[in-house]
RNA sequence: GGUCGGAUGGCCGAGAGGCGAGGCUCAGGACUGCAAAUCCUGCUACACGGGUUCAAAUCCCGUUCCGACCUCCA
């Protein structure tokens, strides 16, 4: 079975074709780093971060396209709010992103591209619209795609123009339709602008997506992705200006769903506790992952501190499982695409599907730890290695490594002297002595167990 | 009003006409000096009402409830 994607614009699920053999093209609408990021923000990273690496371990080169919006309405109140310049907010908030990202284990993109770095390109998009006759300068500074002039608008939300609500009070009279979009808006004192045929201003919001896609990717990419809420407006504008410039723009449109709480979009009232860096104050980002790639990237993912928390339990049995392994073995398989997991994968990313896959593994495994059959066993490792890489979550990736495991052979040295003693205990059947010495070892945070091969300890989690 | 999605066991979460997804929790068992870990067994659910079918959680019709988008949204 080869790719098989869901796409947005089509409503089925169908075998993906790349433009070019062995190549792939993915743009992804980043964040607009106006505020830190929350779990719902990221799930679209991770989700498109799990895509991204079965293309690669499938043979694909990626190029992975990943925005900033550095400039909006909202970056620009926040600046006046904080007290702070527009740029300053930008970065910080950007460098909040990079670092959930980081935590998360989510590829930094193959470039990362701010908006405020494509002005030039932005105002040759709007030229060719202008010249297409799709777009109009009033005059006024702004410059406005005419959404009546094209021959097809809001293909992908599968909405006609005028079934849509009226925006409200329409002020500004330079529109000829209310339905048409701002490409451009005219400065307004104390905004930063850049210079333009049209006078000076700022870019709207869905300009920048359309420009940078088309200078990294091309007029015609494969996978365009972000979250469900992005379809309309974000992306029907961005296909309005792309095909009526001439583009082909995106082949597949992949879109995940939300983060919920209590049923609804994460709502604002719980949007600090679910910020990224304050729920890896309570799991491990590895953890925090593994609990948000764990539901299909296209069902909502119904967000409670107690799921989160058995989330992280379950993996960590996984993981558990991997270390005594790797103990036993005395050496580290490599990761291996099983093809029970690679179907999985194949059918539009069937996470789930796949988990089962490493569950059954991981069981497969654990009874050739009873059996000593260090072949199934090592088989095993590298199945669930090769799974967990996909997804982000191989606790031996370097990018989980902690500096603290260097103390480990002091500590283990210690331990030992501690079970030494236990061991002589238990030999002589003084289990009083043995649990005391268990106990008191637990009380620091170190669980001892015993095996086959003797005791072993692990530092709780 | 328009467009789109959802309702599955104590909980999370897949599936989309027939073969008990999987995980977590819980109960019993094996192993163990005791723990822990692990394994085995058990807990057979699909909002409601009709219909189609040999067979429906899945398809069709209807109903209820919940949610999202409609120019700030991941």
């Amino acid at each position: 079975m080869t790719l098989h994607l869901y796409n947005t614009a089509t409503r089925n699920i169908s075998e993906f074709k790349p433009l070019q053999p062995g190549k792939v093209g993915i743009y992804l609408c980043g964040a607009t780093v106006q505020a830190p990021p929350h779990i719902g923000h990221i799930r679209s990273g991770v989700n498109f971060d799990i895509l991204r690496r079965w293309l690669m371990a499938t043979g694909f080169d990626v190029t992975f396209i990943r925005n900033v919006t550095d400039i909006d309405d909202k970056i620009l109140h926040k600046a006046v709010h904080e007290e702070i310049p527009w740029w300053a907010v930008a970065m910080k908030y950007e460098r909040a992103f990079t670092d959930a990202y980081k935590a998360l284990n989510v590829l930094p993109p193959t470039y990362e591209p701010r908006a405020t770095g494509h002005i030039t390109q932005m105002i040759e998009l709007m030229k060719t619209l202008i010249e297409k006759g799709h777009a109009y300068a009033p005059g006024n500074g702004d410059v406005y795609l005419e959404v009546r002039s094209l021959k097809s608008y809001l293909t992908l939300s599968n909405q006609k123009i005028d079934d849509l609500q009226s925006a409200g009070d329409s002020e500004d009279t330079f529109k000829k339709d209310p339905r048409d979009f701002a490409l451009w808006k005219a400065a307004k004192p104390g905004d930063p602008s850049w210079p333009t045929p049209w006078g000076p201003g700022r870019p709207g919001w869905h300009l920048e997506c359309s420009a940078m896609a088309q200078a990294y990717l091309g007029e015609t990419f494969d996978i365009h992705g972000g979250g469900l809420d992005l379809i309309f407006p974000h992306h029907e504008n961005e296909i309005a200006q792309s095909e009526a410039a001439g583009y082909g723009f995106a082949k597949v449109w992949m879109h995940n769903a939300w983060v919920t709480t209590a049923g609804e979009k994460m709502s604002k009232s719980l949007g600090n506790s679910l910020q990224v860096h304050e729920l890896t104050k309570r799991v491990r980002g590895i953890e925090l992952r593994w609990y948000l790639g764990s539901a299909h990237y296209r069902s909502m993912l119904e967000f409670s501190f107690e799921a989160l928390e058995e989330s992280a339990v379950a993996f960590r049995r996984i993981e558990a499982f991997l270390d005594r392994a790797i103990e036993l073995l005395g050496k580290t398989p490599e990761g291996i695409i099983a093809s029970g997991f690679a179907d999985a994968m194949n059918d539009d990313l069937a996470v789930p599907a796949a988990l089962a896959f490493i569950s059954e593994t991981v069981k497969n495994g654990n009874n050739a730890i009873s059996a000593q059959d260090m072949n199934s066993l090592s088989l095993a490792v590298s199945q669930v290695r090769g799974s967990l890489n996909i997804l982000g979550c191989d606790p031996r990736d370097e990018a989980f490594s902690n500096s603290a495991t260097s103390n480990t052979d002091a500590i283990d040295g210690l331990i030992s002297l501690a079970l030494q003693q236990r061991e002589a205990a238990r030999a002589r059947k003084d289990f009083a002595a043995s649990d005391a010495i268990r106990d008191q070892i637990a009380a620091l945070g170190i669980v001892i167990e015993d095996t086959p091969q003797g005791p072993r300890w692990t530092v709780s989690k």
